[in-house]
Formats: C-alpha cells, structure tokens, sequence
DNA sequence: AAATTATGTTGACAATGTTAACATAACAAG
DNA sequence: CTTGTTATGTTAACATTGTCAACATAATTT
C-alpha cells in the first residue's frame, strides 16, 4: 500500500490522498470529512495537502473524478459482452443502480449534490466525465434505433429520459424509500419494462 | 413582518427563524448556512436559536418539513380540478418539476440530500411528510386503475415508479444537465408519454 | 409581591479550513 | 561534490463556526 521513496518524499502523495479520500467519503459521507484527518489517515500533516490541491474542494474534485471513474469500470462490463442489446441495456441500468447501492455516499457525490454549482464554477473537466459516461448510454441508444427496435426520436433526449429513469430509482432506493430495497429487482424491471414499452416500436 | 410582543419577548421566534431559514437556504443552499448570519438576519443573537431549537440539524430538520409544506401546496391545485385523469397526473408532475428548478436547493434539501441519514436517525415525522406527498400520487394511481386507465398492478409500486421518474427529470436538471433547460417541455412531455405508455392498458 | 419559568445575551471553547514562516529532500548546474 | 533552486512537508497562528455555560430579563404563576 505505501509506496515510499517512490517518486519524492513521501511517495505518491497526491494519488494517496484521493483514493484514501474516497474511501473516507464512502464511509462517511463528503460532509463528515476533514482535511486533518484525512492528513493523518494519510500519514501526512493536513497542510500537507495544500501543496496538492489549492483547498478542500479542490481535493473533492478529484475525489469526484475518481468516482466517476469507479462508476465507469463497474457499468464497463455489461456493456462489453454482445448479448441482445435490450439486455444489455438492462444490465447496464441494473449495474448502475448496484453502484449506487453499494457506494450511496459516492454515488451523492457524483449526482444531485450540493456540490454540483461549485463544481460548475471551476471545473470544465467534470462536464466531460458526465458526458463520457452518459456518451455510452446514447450510443446504445443510437445502436437500438439502427436495429429497429426504439422509436426514431432524438437519441440524446431518449437517453436523457432513460439516465432519469434510472437515476431516480437508484437515488430514491437510497434516500428515501430504502425499505423497497427488497423488492429491489421486481422494482427495477418494473421500471426498465415500462420505460422500453414506452419507447419501443410496436 | 416583525411581530413583535405578541407572545412572548420576541414574538414568534421560532417560526420566524424556520421561514428566514427556509428563505437562506433557498438563496444559497444548506450548506453555506450559518447559526450567527440566521440569528442576525431575524434580529437576535446566535444562541437564541437553541431555547427553540436542540441544534442546528435539529432547526434544518424543521425546515425540512417547512419545505415539504411547500411543496404540497405548489402541487395541490394540479390535484384539485377535475379534469381528464392522466391531465391531472401530467400537471402534477409537471408543477413538481417547476418546484424543483424554481427552488433548487430546498428540493436538494427535500431529497437526494446528505441529511437524509441523520434526518432518519432522528425524525419520525420525516416519513409521515414524505408519505403523505408520496400517497396524493398513490391515490391518483388507484383511480387510475379503477377507470381501467392504468394496468392492474401493485399502485406503491406504479406509484414509486412514476415518482422516481419525475424525480429523475428534475433532479438531473437541476444538478447535471442544465443545458436541457431549454427543452423543457418538450423533455418533460417525453418522459411523460414514455412513463404512462408503459403503463397503460392498450 | 415573590417565585418560577421562558426566553435572550455575552463570553468562552474546541474543531475546522486556510495561510505564512520555516525546514528538508530531490535535483540541476557549476 | 558543492551549491543553488525547486518540490514537498511541518508547525504555529488565525478567523469562522457550532455549541455550551453563566448571566440577564421578561412573562407567568402563586
């Protein structure tokens, strides 16, 4: 784990403080974390960490990156297999919602957090992360127009509906209604089926 | 505004602080808010709050439910007038939408938020709020049902379903893709259609 | 009128993000 | 190898914030 002598002083530092920065947010939560002790948890002082990032909601930011990224690797896989594309659709909306419920704190980070606008303000290369994960899912679209099974619409606007659909069941099954998370999979497909009949072709 | 000397020293302190409150949060989010700037802002001083109030968690926790009531009340007429059933379920989501882009960060307040964990810890009322905006589309999810409008299903489940939807679509407006914004309606009627053709009886 | 309770104020404290002044390791240049 | 420069890390201090305790005053009860 602790790669000293590496590169500098302490190792690689900056690498260091996100991942152990995004464990400290999955455990806790983005608001319970503090730069001391994240410092010490690194085995580093807290102003240490002013000489990788400018401030705190520097340091978030990449913490927010990564994230994204976590979130990339785990969807990957379901979309990498050649299965009936419907399937894979399903899949991947179901990998989705599985991140979410396996990683809540993060999955707030990355989504409908306050920390959305600051974000907007400083960071350009968010919008890209956004649009990278979110490019996968129009491209499927696009391949299920090509085939003949969606509607032919718009493909970013019927992705748009589709990132909703599954983004407010995921983030509802972990703020609010948790108690359907035992219905999780008969919810899920409830959902999936009725958004696909609504844009199949019949 | 000031009602002072009607009850006791300052008049109605504490309702005054929730609503000043509310007002604070709406303008600059939950997070940039402070006990001393809420205290000065109503005319006292910072400690007054805690003859009302446990902490501040305990204060936002009462917005919280301030907030619920505004949104009840922005949707409410929607619910009111007797029109065309699915008419009625498409205002309804459409003013829910409407509530969340003109007031951002009491929405992010209402769902999706990192105090939802503490609010749960602490506040059995939260539930019953939730429930009861949760159970107005239940309710109109039953009728539907009942006038053959809707397939027969479980109506929790049809209802979580079309929540996570609306939820989805204003969440990721007010948060992500705020280029959308410009499409609205068009977005929205999407969503819409997509959603009730799903569950229609054909 | 006196006592008790409800409410508000001031001062202090610990925790936190941030910065400045200082220290040291890595590296380049001579 | 020595020296100077840059990259990196440490400690001390500061302002801000939530919170609490001690004190003060108004309202209410007895």
């Amino acid at each position: 784990m602790n790669k000293k002598s590496d590169t500098y002083h302490h190792g690689n530092l900056k690498e260091e403080l996100i991942s152990i920065a995004l464990e400290m947010i999955e455990n806790e939560g983005v608001e319970k974390i503090t730069l001391r002790e994240l410092g010490s948890r690194v085995g580093t002082s807290r102003s240490a960490i002013y000489r990788h990032f400018s401030s705190k909601n520097d340091l978030i930011q990449s913490v927010f990156i990564a994230g994204f990224e976590k979130l990339d690797k785990a969807i990957l896989p379901s979309l990498q297999n050649d299965e009936y594309i419907l399937t894979r659709l399903f899949n991947m909306g179901k990998e989705y919602i599985n991140f979410a419920i396996k990683n809540p704190n993060i999955y707030r980070l990355l989504f409908g957090n306050n920390f959305s606008n600051e974000r907007e303000e400083s960071c350009d290369i968010e919008d890209k992360e956004i649009a990278c994960g979110f490019h996968y899912l129009v491209a499927v679209v696009v391949q299920a127009q090509e085939k003949k099974l969606f509607k032919k619409d718009d493909p970013m606007k019927q992705a748009f509906v589709i990132h909703a659909m599954i983004h407010g069941v995921a983030s509802m099954l972990i703020d609010n209604h948790s108690h359907i998370k035992e219905n999780l999979d008969e919810i899920y497909k409830m959902s999936f089926d009725t958004l696909s009949s609504g844009m199949l072709l019949k």
